[in-house]
DNA sequence: TCTATATAGTTACAAGCGTAACGGTTGCGA
DNA sequence: TCGCAACCGTTACGCTTGTAACTATATAGA
């Protein structure tokens, strides 16, 4: 197989791991962000910033940057946007006026708890496709190529 | 942490298939782009179309867009930013002058031959990780996901 | 205390991107 | 044959993005 004299075999792309998960990545991203574009015209920063506060309730937004592994810039824009549609309150911290806590308004809980509705039947779908076993054993894997060391 | 108002069966962004494939996109894809990036100074579609030339040979642009899934303004750039670099030419097809016909130049073969090698290298090093069986169920699983449909 | 280093979040600017329109070419059907 | 639709590749425009700088605050060390 690794003969030094003989020229390895040539590269092809079709079988590249980023680039096959690229591929799927796109694929359900792309598939799953009409649900919150065309109903509420967010994008998929915005998506990522709601739902984790649906689920914890109250963050920073430095927080959501580690939590979601979203640039802070990214996540700036996207509070400022769901704050001037009235989905989410900032509330300043006291004892560190650097931070400000981050909330869902009830209206953006509304948004949560319907578009989080409609990711559980999604993601439902996508691991009925592969096959539930499967699915765990691929979620393993991804997690396990998403650690940051390579 | 958990509000513990909220219902158990709220949704978490940390098991949701797209999300979880978006980190392991970008992480993999991001940790590989320094190799081009680097040394070459070719973003990623420029790098795919080097990469889809240096498999095939001769391709028109549409052909690339079709195989590799990139939209067509994109190659388009790409082609012109790898045609001002001789790393590529372009040639008329006589029977059809709306397409051309895209091949690398000998340079142009030379930065395949060395970013394909190190492209298997990290390809290799990640299927490792996951294990060489579970690879080829992984990928299965990829190509699954990435079929048009939903 | 005073300095300097780190952090939180915002903003400026340039680069990248997708949508839509464009010019040029081909092929099909009336 | 003509006319019209489809195609290839490029360009124009506006929106999104990342990098780097910035303000403001907090912390650690001399």
């Amino acid at each position: 197989m690794n003969d030094p004299t003989t020229p390895s075999a040539d590269f092809d792309l079709q079988t590249f791991l980023p680039y096959l998960l690229n591929q799927a990545a796109e694929a359900t991203s792309q598939s799953f962000q009409a649900t919150y574009r065309t109903a509420y015209g967010m994008n998929r920063t915005e998506w990522r910033v709601v739902a984790n506060l649906g689920k914890f309730g109250t963050l920073s937004a430095s927080d959501i940057c580690r939590i979601a592994h979203v640039e802070k810039t990214k996540v700036s824009r996207a509070v400022l946007a769901l704050e001037q549609r009235g989905w989410l309150r900032r509330e300043a911290l006291e004892n560190d006026r650097r931070r400000e806590n981050l909330t869902l308004s009830t209206a953006g809980q509304a948004i949560f708890a319907d578009v989080g509705q409609k990711a559980i039947a999604f993601d439902r779908r996508l691991r009925a496709r592969l096959g539930v076993a499967a699915a765990e054993e691929f979620t393993r894997a991804l997690r396990l190529l998403a650690a940051e060391d390579p």
